[in-house]
DNA sequence: TGCGGAATAGACCGATTGGTCTAGGGCGTG
DNA sequence: CACGCCCTAGACCAATCGGTCTATTCCGCA
């Protein structure tokens, strides 16, 4: 945190992706990511060149891949599609109470953005990958591929949601009583 | 549209709603609004006088009534809960429709908005309205308290979540299925 | 008819915005 | 040593930001 071994590339994406996810796309000033990244101007255009909009996409697709990985991390040792539902719901409760209440990433960084079609698609890129995500260990528990389809973005729908409620509530207890919905 | 019968005050609000409801509170300058309103600036500062924080909070006020609206529209014809979220859902999938992929107004003008603790707590003020009113609704229709708290939250939940979703896909088809979820 | 507050109108302000441009530092390779 | 390249560094720019201020118009009431 305090000294930076790590390039500057990467400090500016992780900059962006955690300013963007708290004050949304147009409420971060690139004056707000240098100052954090401990980066000149000339560094995020040198990467960037494109400025901002890069920036915002590269973040948002480091964002994503987390949650990937969170989603993997969570189906990968479960028995059932319920149980790696439930792990899933709790590390992002737990994730919640870690981070404050942000706004998903995504949302944050892309739809907030300018009026790009290229970003509003991005946007939908990721969350459809989410979902395939799911929908691939729902295949492997052995639910039928209407099934498996329909509890993925049930699933989706349920943490979206459950997140913003528990964003204004500023509680992350919504999101462990999820599961039980499904 | 073309021509104003309507006070200017009422026509700020109008024009701050839709704009913030689709670029985001920071995304959206007072000279948006006030072009699209046709105001000049001093009538925004007689009518705000703390400017936009102002205006984002009687904008918020008043998409929130129009939602509150909706949901006693549903629900007062309804035999049964089921019936007035079914309606609900239905309405708010062809209000999606109308007026193109937007956040949830309440979202893109409060939580986005200065960090200012007023605006999320006023945020949290609004949803918990609504799941209020949802839930006046469920004990009307013979449910149990316990059980229609966990409805009206679980309503809640899978409309942003699916209002997020049908946003990404531009297709409010999602809406749509979303009660049988319930 | 004339008074007085409500509302309109927009010029103006300093601060900040995203973006461009030039200069220089660090370092591996010839 | 010196060349060339990747990257850092930040001064600088026009445009726009939210907000203030004064002047003027509108209109109900006496």
């Amino acid at each position: 945190m305090t000294d930076t071994p790590r390039p500057t590339k990467d400090r500016l994406i992780h900059s962006a992706a955690t300013l963007f996810r708290t004050r949304g796309y147009h409420g971060v000033g690139l004056a707000d990511v240098l100052a954090d990244a401990q980066a000149p101007k000339g560094s995020l255009y040198h990467h960037f060149p494109n400025g901002k909009s890069d920036l915002a996409i590269a973040a948002a697709t480091w964002a994503s891949d987390e949650m990937l990985r969170l989603i993997a991390a969570s189906f990968d040792g479960a028995k059932t599609f319920e149980a790696g539902a439930t792990t899933l719901c709790y590390k992002l409760a737990k994730l919640f109470d870690k981070t404050g209440w942000d706004t998903c990433p995504i949302a944050a960084t892309l739809f907030e953005g300018p009026d790009s079609t290229d970003m509003r698609a991005h946007a939908s890129h990721i969350y459809e990958g989410w979902i395939a995500e799911v929908l691939d260990h729902a295949g492997r528990l052995g639910l039928s591929e209407d099934h498996a389809k329909a509890k993925a973005e049930h699933l989706f729908v349920l943490i979206q949601g459950g997140w913003m409620l528990a964003r204004a509530r500023r509680s992350s207890d919504v999101l462990r009583t999820l599961t039980s919905q499904l």
